[in-house]
DNA sequence: GTGAAAGCGCTAACAA
DNA sequence: TTGTTAGCGCTTTCAC
């Protein structure tokens, strides 16, 4: 049963004061190799560990690293969010923090910031990590004006990224470059774009990587970019859409699986629509985004993101904040993603 | 910015103690309703907020529960995980809990078991909800020993059931069940079952669902059970096997959906194999465990758990051990699955 | 019903 | 280099 072994314990059996046994701990350079010696055994010995609260009291520090859980969504693009808490809780044990989950009660900016605000009346977390930055996010602003220490997820679309705060991402246009090379390197000429609706900043970023890539090669985008709201059935509608709309196209970059695997249902069977329309089945390459278990299950060819990575960075660039320490991570840090080739494209 | 707002401000403001306050605010009914009244409003007018570390300080009790968040597996079986902390996240903020993540590094029970030590020496949180019990378990031995509150999200299936911990669990065996009798009522008379090896309390569970199916129309079950490891390619193969070996199967019932995918394969494309023992290609229908992303994309009937139910009965079971108050939850919960019939049986 | 005193375990500041 | 003092914010005694 061990009962709570206190620092009054060490300091009696160790006979020094419980301040020596304090500063052995955590500032050892300050006591005498032996002195830190014979505490640290004694440390040992009793199986003494540091009563956090209390610690808490004093330098009012929690090493709790608060990040949201969101609402699994259609289930196929929220694997993203929970591969990264993995690699946050991980990353935060290594460096001596801890994950605190929260969920935001009402929608948007405003209800995650109440949750904030809840958790810092409460617990206390030392930072936040906050996912799926967007224009205008007033979280950051929010968190920037109290003080509060984080990193985002993404980075802040609408200031200036030299300004802004600590950021990890992933670079999406090069996955849609990639991918649109790819589908290029297989004698595609005509790839069509099934993205978001214009404004967001990633899906922007997505569609742009395939522009740049199309326009490479001297190959225009007209008529081959339809957008729509991120789920399966109105992928699925977008896809026949456009490629209603354009029987040459022969291949299609999407901005995230769940688009993609509404575009698969119409270029993997041949649709009532087509006929319909006049145009003949012909095979469809499709490529989707985000490399979810989805993907691997149907065999789409999906862009990767190295999410284990992204979440070890942010933590390491919180612990830094946090801590100071040797080697300072980038403030801001862009990541490349893969493509992973499969059946569909 | 608002600075710390301490019990002594409030009570300095309200024209009382702090003990008063206090009592106020955690013994409403040993202070006169006038008071409680104006010191209610003082607290709401400064924004006043308990400090948690200091209470804890005080009581011992940190208001975190721990729940581990597991390396992805397959990623398919993995989202029950996440569907399962997301709603011991939001039942928890409910009753003034919060979620505190941790991973084991090691495997198995006794890695479990040292971060179990390890936050409890740290943060200690009131409570730990287990995921995924088993035969022998040692984790519970572990926290019964030391008296440490816990729920399991799984039958403690070893001991008799009435001696043991409080757990939550769902009828896996009524799932099958419900799976098999569906598959009959659809004209299927040679039903088989692909699971898992013998001696885990879950797969054994979901076996005996279906066995007790055929059992009550008079069927056996002779011949129609194969087991393998839970992932896609072996459930494939031991599909494949089954099919082979028996022609006159024409539905499955699989433990999980990594299993069911890896039937699919078998079952909706006819597979070399068949043509090389000569059987023809014939429909097979499938059923799966677990609803996840990947049966509702592929179109795989598929028994659901109830996992948000799961999760906030866990939550309110320990909500009570620790704080009792009105209403005790039962100890042990065993919740129906339901069937989400789709294209694939 | 309300107030005063004490102390939970720790570390920052200072004294020795 | 080590020890002493003080106090973080709260709640559990115990007086009043």
């Amino acid at each position: 049963m061990a009962d709570k072994v206190t620092i009054a314990d060490v300091a009696r059996a160790a006979g020094v004061s419980r301040q020596t046994v304090s500063n052995a701990l955590n500032t050892p350079e300050v006591v005498r190799e032996e002195t830190r010696r014979r505490v640290l055994d004694v440390v040992e010995e009793l199986g003494y560990r540091v009563n956090l609260a209390a610690r808490q009291m004093r330098t009012g520090r929690s090493r709790l690293i608060a990040a949201r859980i969101d609402p699994e969504q259609d289930g196929i693009n929220g694997s993203v969010g929970d591969r990264f808490l993995h690699g946050l809780t991980e990353t935060a044990a290594a460096e001596g923090y801890r994950v605190l989950l929260y969920t935001a009660k009402a929608n948007g900016d405003d209800g995650e910031i109440a949750a904030f605000d809840d958790l810092l009346g409460a617990h206390e977390p030392d930072a936040f990590v906050l996912m799926a930055t967007h224009h205008g996010d007033r979280r950051t602003s929010w968190l920037t004006e109290r003080g509060v220490p984080f990193v985002t997820f993404g980075r802040p679309w609408s200031e200036p990224t030299a300004a802004g705060h600590p950021w990890v991402d992933v670079d999406g246009a090069a996955g849609t470059d990639a991918a649109t090379r790819h589908l290029l390197s297989r004698g595609h000429r005509r790839i069509g774009f099934l993205g978001w609706p214009k404004g967001s900043g990633v899906g922007d970023d997505r569609r742009e990587g395939w522009r740049r890539a199309l326009a490479e090669v001297g190959l225009g985008t007209a008529g081959l970019f339809t957008e729509t709201e991120d789920d399966v059935a109105p992928g699925e509608q977008a896809a026949r859409r456009l490629l209603d709309a354009d029987p040459e196209i022969t291949a299609l970059v999407c901005a995230s699986d769940s688009l993609a695997l509404g575009a698969l249902h119409v270029a993997r069977a041949p649709g009532p629509a087509w006929h319909a329309g006049g145009h003949p089945h012909r095979p469809v390459a499709v490529v989707g985004f985000d490399d979810t278990p989805v993907a691997k299950a149907i065999g789409l060819t999906s862009v990767r993101q190295p999410i284990g990575e992204v979440a070890s960075s942010c933590l390491r660039q919180l612990a830094h904040q946090l801590d100071g320490g040797a080697g300072a991570p980038p403030e801001h840090l862009l990541l490349p993603p893969s493509l992973v080739v499969r059946a569909s494209g």
